[in-house]
RNA sequence: GAGGGUGUGGCGAAGUGGUCAACGCGCCUGACUGUGGCUCAGGUAAUCGCGGGUUCAAAUCCCGUCACUCUCCCCA
């Protein structure tokens, strides 16, 4: 019996040329160390929470009546009896370990960010997968403008710095909880007589979670929402100063955005500012996504404490460049391949690796024990800088010699000088 | 949840009823007895996704099944 790996997740192995870009572990330390990199630059330090967490909270947080949590999670009860949700997203987690090990009395303003796997019961297709991977970021304690901006020119630093272009910054508001109460009466009232003309999709989003029918892409639904209440006509005053500073800060950073009265996205948790990040080569899917979040800490056990952040689909980067042609770095490889000629060779170069690895060289040698062809077909495709050629004449003086890979040029070096050699 | 598509060596990919299932890449061997990325020659590797059926004969036709993939929905 051979095993695939399990539907809608794959494999990420060294550098495989061939395969899908998802799959090549370069590219992968690549994005990370870039988004560790950018974090670092904005003040942000890890944090690294589990990847399964209790089902309520996980449940409760991103909101029952959600498509993610009403139809996507991987639920499981474990022997003990536990109630436990695979992370769909990772803002519950983070909130949860923030609350759990009182983040809040260390500092006023906590910034953290995370990359890791989350996970999604859903039919696998181009750029979504089951088990998929995310960078976020969560900036707690600030309640202010200033930090929606800097969260925002965050997720776009990051996009940047890779090299992505053909990006839309999709931003709305959603305003307060009692706002949003009052808007969603006044929508709800709206949608009622018109239920048998929408999509059975709204219908169920009427019932579970009426917000959420303005993101409908249904034509019929389309037409119909035209002549919906607006949200922004339910705004209290501080929730629209508070949107019009973001937006201005973000004028002021040179960051472009779209304003979209219909953006809602799909966690409950959200208030006030919300985005999406989406790109032009992905047919504007989206690329990353996020949004203030002031009551949610609240909400699992902490004090009250304003949050934002935002999670950033890696897959999909990925996807992004590949389809912008971005050019991905070149992997670094090795400083020397050690091809040692016959048995005593072989001997001495096990200890000259050691000793070479101590002096902090990266190096590795030949185990195959076949021709000097194949050897340096090794070296080469390790993509190593230098052949250290090992025969028996070399043993007996003492020495090895030193092929530059690219020049061809070869050099005698005593093996006492070789780590200097090699650079 | 709905609808398409595809399953042939490690990878890509011909073949649509009839001798030992092309070819390309990779890998291995040699030309080149201690010198790579080129070339040439040879070689390795596939019970044609699985199960059943039709037929003298099936990768090819039929039924079933599984897997993968894409689109819509939703999302990252």
């Amino acid at each position: 019996m051979r095993y695939a790996p399990p539907k809608g997740t794959y494999d990420i192995l060294p550098s495989a040329p061939g395969r899908d870009a998802v799959q090549n572990s370069a590219l992968w330390q690549w994005l990370e160390a870039s988004f560790r990199e950018i974090c670092r630059q904005y003040g942000y330090a890890e944090i690294r929470t589990p990847i399964f967490e209790s089902h309520d909270l996980i449940h409760r947080s991103v909101g029952e009546g959600t498509d993610i949590v009403a139809k996507e999670t991987f639920d499981f009860v474990t022997k003990g009896n536990d109630a436990l949700t695979l992370r769909p997203e990772g803002t519950a987690g983070v909130m949860r370990a923030y609350v759990s090990n009182r983040l809040y009395t260390e500092r006023p303003v906590s910034k953290l960010y995370y990359i890791g796997p989350n996970f999604r019961y859903e039919r696998p297709q181009k750029g979504r997968y089951r088990q998929h991977h995310q960078a976020g970021a969560e900036l707690l304690g600030a309640s202010g403008p200033e930090a929606d901006a800097e969260v925002i020119a965050l997720a776009c630093g990051f996009y940047a710095r890779l090299g992505l272009t053909d990006l839309k910054v999709k931003l709305n508001t959603v305003g307060t909880p009692e706002s949003r109460v009052e808007y969603v009466k006044a929508l709800r009232a709206w949608a009622e007589p018109l239920l048998p003309q929408m999509s059975g999709e709204n219908n169920r989003r009427f019932a579970q979670n009426a917000l959420r029918m303005l993101d409908s892409k249904e034509p019929q639904d389309i037409a119909l929402l035209v002549t919906a209440p607006s949200l922004s006509d339910y705004l209290d005053e501080a929730s629209q100063a508070h949107f019009t500073a973001v937006k201005s800060y973000l004028t002021t950073m040179g960051l472009p955005y779209d304003e979209d009265p219909r953006l809602v996205r799909g966690f409950d948790y959200y208030t006030h500012t919300v985005f999406e990040i989406q790109s032009g080569v992905l047919g504007d899917k989206a690329l990353g996504g996020g949004g203030r979040y002031n009551g949610l800490i609240e909400a699992v056990g902490g004090p009250a404490t304003p949050g934002i952040g935002f999670g950033l689909g890696l897959e999909r980067v990925l996807l992004a460049l590949e389809e912008t042609g971005v050019a991905f770095p070149k992997t670094s490889g090795l400083a020397a391949f050690l091809c040692p000629l016959g048995e005593a060779a072989r001997v001495a170069c096990v200890s000259l690796l050691a000793r070479l690895r101590s002096e902090g060289v990266a190096c590795d040698m030949d185990y195959t024990g076949r021709r000097m062809k194949v050897m340096l077909e090794q070296a080469d495709q390790n993509q190593a800088r230098f052949a250290v050629i090992l025969g028996d004449d070399e043993l007996a003086q003492g020495v090895a010699t030193v092929r530059d890979m690219l020049t061809k040029a070869q050099e005698t070096v005593p093996l006492e000088n070789l780590s200097k050699a090699l650079v």
